[in-house]
RNA sequence: GCCGGAGUGGCGGAAUUGGUAGACGCAAGGGACUUAAAAUCCCUCGGUCCGCAAGACCGUGCCGGUUCGAGUCCGGCCUCCGGCACCA
């Protein structure tokens, strides 16, 4: 055995062996209960961060610990490869993004291998392949065909600065999620996916879900948005071309009796009409023009001013036949309910405000319950809370809570409107005007139109020889060779579709794609997404809450209608890894707090690397980057690797690893102790990586026991220690650190004389009977508070240990001269005396 | 504003079902070994009182409650983080 740990040419070896070995090709053995792992892809970037460091380690214990446990894991690895960093590197540098792409990817890989990740390299996908992104536009085909997919004009988000469109959960506060620039509205024909059709399923859903944080669920369900309510028909005095009535969406019908004034928003279609040949035209003009050039984020900030202007129109009040004003403000949004929305200042906030800055009447029509009664002059704000109706006809006396029903109903049956349930919810805006993605496969013809490519035309191959002008412009544009083509219906002159798909859309499926990721026959093969769906633990950064994870659900659900596979959720289990900060923010180029973990694992190797950062802090926490920490890593798998030097000479006869039941009677106290220290630490480790995913506590009782072995090597003497014992103490040992320090362990494994891989080994056991202590410590407390401590033996009850505490002499001594009121006991922990 | 989550030593964190708060690690201080250093090993390490010890009291963001017993449960607040937000 080596004197030194040479973790260095330790890792290069076994990572050689292991890939000669092909160690973590999947072999599919039909006996075995399956387990799919699955981290999220990196976008290749050309370098791991510590962010992927943590993310891909949490991802190979839960691998190779399932391995041991005796299941057939998946464990795959690939790219998420599209996307516009590759476009700008190539404008920069002037390289394609393909070749960028390409090398930034063997990069990564090769950062990947030293990390000592067992990943099945055969099943790599790369979403920019050919291959991969053929699939990505048939089922592309697949959505258009269902009708799912379909091009509209519409006022979409623009980013300037990366030239293209963003789906709204692209948008970040009015900014561009990528490069926070402020994001502009453009009216342009884009492609949707219409997932708001599934906007009930994927809320309901979320309850097939216990194994979310429910963080995740929340967000989705706010992202979702669904509100219950009633869109109300107001007619209008008099009729306006094609218009005869506005119609709102509220969700407080319950105060349609308090409408003082009805608002569209600047782009209803009926402002038009209203507008022009309006005697205030010229004003009304200027205040459309004025609203529609605020930026999303000016119009939508909630502190923004409220600002309107009287349109002179009027509409009918459908339940009390009053006249009602129109008006039009910033504060409608045009793409939510119907663009219209009631003005009832004395029950809403916004109203009123908007009222009193406008001097628009207002009325109250709930009376709070057991108040003096409000007053509109003595309003200094709306009264949103629950009340009683007044000023409400036939609906007087009700609560308003009951209210929302009756008044919904009566609006129904006199077909003054209906039940509406809203969603916030958007369609996904899928196109983008960028070169580096995966085509739309769409031709435009003059004849026919909008036109499918064929399933044998695919892949829409994207050129890899590529020029860019400075200005970022999709080279697919000015490329007659690809926007050039003949119709697939016609044969007649067509033109492709030049718009590329957004990346979440490659990203949606290819957990999909990686039980058959060669298949060049089907997409996905159902028999073998039958057998591998769902991925039982999905791991990846919250960051992906909304969008990864919303459209992955969507696809899911989609192909699930489509019978092209069985499962309706793709990820059983979700784990959402917090980030890596140093000095308290996210490690990032521009702060320059960066650390390579590449100068980390050639300075102190990947096992180190690893463990500290399992180490650190539990998974789903943020975790400060320590460099003393990392060193405190390296020392322990240092003192590891002295602790079986130590015995390596010493078990030349000592032929067992593992002893399953050890015989407990004839052994010292500390042979027993060891036992069940051994034991122990198997269930708990056993227990936090495969119930708990806490693999900090994990490493903490590694820990434990390796100092607990250092213990005993120094209390016993060589002669007397029970080296069959100790071995099978150090076989256990190695086999709970390997999935967190993959080389080392395996090295120690063979030096322990174990033979085939550590992986090849089955998660060891633990016995039931050498986890229990003889003597237990015990405390007594007098009126809750800790005074005595005693040594008893195991599993006393409860009417001995009262009796062992009262004839304690410190105990007799504090009681002294009080009543004992009372004794509770807890079996070999506590006991209680209550004492007045 | 609404909805989540969190707050524990100098630091990262542990305490899994209401039962010994501070495991494990980092840092710090002291010591051993060494010509010296590195490495390694040993001891101390929440606060106050105290020369030390014994011991007592205080202590898990703040205030209150339930309980024999609360970091853990309940009510009210404060702070921080995340999500949503003029969504009618």
């Amino acid at each position: 055995m080596q004197e030194r740990y040479d973790y260095q040419q330790i890792e290069t070896k076994w990572q050689k062996q292991w890939a000669e070995r092909d160690m973590f090709k999947l072999k599919q053995e039909g006996d075995k209960p399956k387990y799919y792992c699955l981290e999220m892809f990196p976008y290749p970037s050309g370098n791991l961060h510590m962010g992927h460091v943590r993310v891909y380690s949490i991802g190979d214990v839960i691998a190779r610990f399932k391995t041991m446990e005796g299941f057939n894991v998946l464990h795959p690895m690939g790219w998420d490869a599209f996307g516009l960093p590759a476009e700008n590197a190539a404008i920069k540098h002037n390289v394609p993004p393909a070749d960028w792409t390409w090398s930034n990817i063997a990069n990564m890989r090769r950062q990947l291998q030293t990390m000592g990740i067992s990943y099945d390299w055969d099943r790599e996908v790369a979403t920019c392949h050919p291959d991969y992104y053929k699939w990505t536009q048939w089922l592309f085909l697949q959505l258009y065909k269902s009708g799912l997919a379909y091009k509209k004009k519409a006022h979409v988000n623009w980013c300037p600065s990366c030239a293209t469109v963003l789906a709204n959960e692209q948008v970040v506060d009015g900014l561009c999620e990528r490069c926070d620039s402020q994001v502009e509205k453009k009216a342009l024909a884009q492609w949707f996916f219409r997932i708001t059709d599934y906007a009930q399923r994927l809320l309901d859903d979320l309850n097939k879900l216990p194994g979310w944080p429910d963080k995740v669920k929340t967000m989705q369900e706010n992202w979702i948005g669904r509100s219950e309510g009633v869109e109300a028909d107001f007619p209008l005095v008099e009729q306006k071309g094609d218009f005869d009535k506005i119609t709102v969406y509220t969700t407080r019908q319950d105060t349609i009796f308090g409408v003082t004034y009805l608002v569209l928003a600047p782009e209803h279609p009926l402002v038009e009409t209203l507008v022009s040949g309006n005697p205030n035209e010229g004003n009304l003009r200027n205040f459309i023009k004025k609203v529609l050039s605020q930026s999303e984020i000016d119009r939508t900030a909630t502190d923004a001013e409220k600002e309107g202007i009287f349109t002179g129109h009027y509409c009918i009040n459908p339940l009390t036949g009053e006249k009602v004003a129109i008006w039009l403000a910033n504060y409608v949004l045009f793409d939510y309910g119907t663009g219209a929305v009631m003005g009832v200042p004395a029950h809403d906030q916004r109203d009123f405000e908007f009222a009193t800055k406008y001097n628009i009447p207002m009325k109250v029509v709930i009376q709070p319950e057991g108040v003096d009664n409000l007053v509109v002059e003595e309003m200094d704000r709306a009264f949103e809370e629950e009340g009683q109706l007044v000023n409400s006809g036939e609906f007087d006396g009700l609560v308003n809570t009951k209210a929302l029903n009756v008044i919904a109903d009566k609006i129904e049956t006199e077909g003054k409107g209906k039940r509406k349930v809203n969603y916030r919810l958007r369609d996904w805006l899928i196109s983008r005007q960028r070169y580096w993605g995966a085509p739309i496969p769409i031709v435009y013809c003059e004849k026919c139109g909008e036109v499918p490519v064929p399933d044998e035309q695919l892949p829409v191959m994207l050129p890899t020889d590529v020029k860019f002008s400075p200005s970022g412009e999709s080279p697919l544009t000015t490329r007659p060779d690809f926007h050039e083509c003949t119709c697939p219906q016609c044969g007649g002159q067509g033109r492709r579709e030049t718009d590329t798909m957004d990346t979440f859309v490659c990203s949606s499926w290819y957990f999909l794609r990686y039980c058959s990721p060669k298949d060049n026959e089907f997409a996905v093969r159902k028999e073998d997404t039958d057998y591998w769906m769902n991925v039982d633990q999905y791991i990846g950064g919250v960051e992906h809450a909304i969008l990864h994870l919303m459209y992955a659900r969507f696809f899911t659900k989609v192909l699930y209608d489509l019978k092209i596979v069985s499962v309706e959720e793709p990820f059983e289990n979700l784990l959402t890894q917090g980030m890596v900060l140093m000095g308290g923010s996210k490690m990032s180029k521009s702060k320059g707090n960066t650390v390579s973990p590449e100068e980390i694992i050639a300075k102190y190797g990947a096992d180190t690397a690893r463990l500290f950062i399992l180490f650190a802090a539990p998974p789903e926490r943020d975790l400060e980057w320590s460099d003393r920490g990392v060193e405190g890593a390296h020392r322990f798998l240092h003192r590891v690797w002295r602790l079986l030097q130590t015995y390596g000479d010493q078990f030349a006869n000592v032929p067992n690893l593992i002893i399953d039941s050890p015989e407990l009677q004839d052994l010292s106290g500390d042979d027993r102790e060891l036992v069940r220290i051994s034991h122990y630490s198997v269930k708990k480790v056993g227990e936090d990586i495969g119930q708990r995913f806490n693999f900090n506590t994990a490493v903490s009782t590694i820990m434990e026991m390796v100092n607990a072995l250092y213990q005993y090597k120094d209390k016993v003497s060589l002669d007397q220690q029970n080296l069959p014992l100790v071995k099978d103490a150090l076989a256990r040992l190695v086999l709970i650190l390997a999935p967190f320090a993959p080389h080392i362990c395996e090295e120690l494994w063979q030096e322990l004389g174990g033979g085939d891989s550590v992986y090849k080994q089955a998660w060891p056991g633990f016995d039931e009977k050498s986890l229990v202590r003889d003597e237990v410590e015990v405390v007594v407390q007098i009126n809750g508070k800790v005074r005595e401590k005693l040594q008893l033996p195991n599993g006393l009850d409860g009417e001995t240990l009262k009796a062992k505490a009262l004839e304690n002499n410190r105990v007799q001594e504090l009681i002294a001269g009080k009543n004992v009121v009372k004794v509770i006991t807890v079996p070999n922990k506590l006991i209680n005396i209550v004492v007045k």
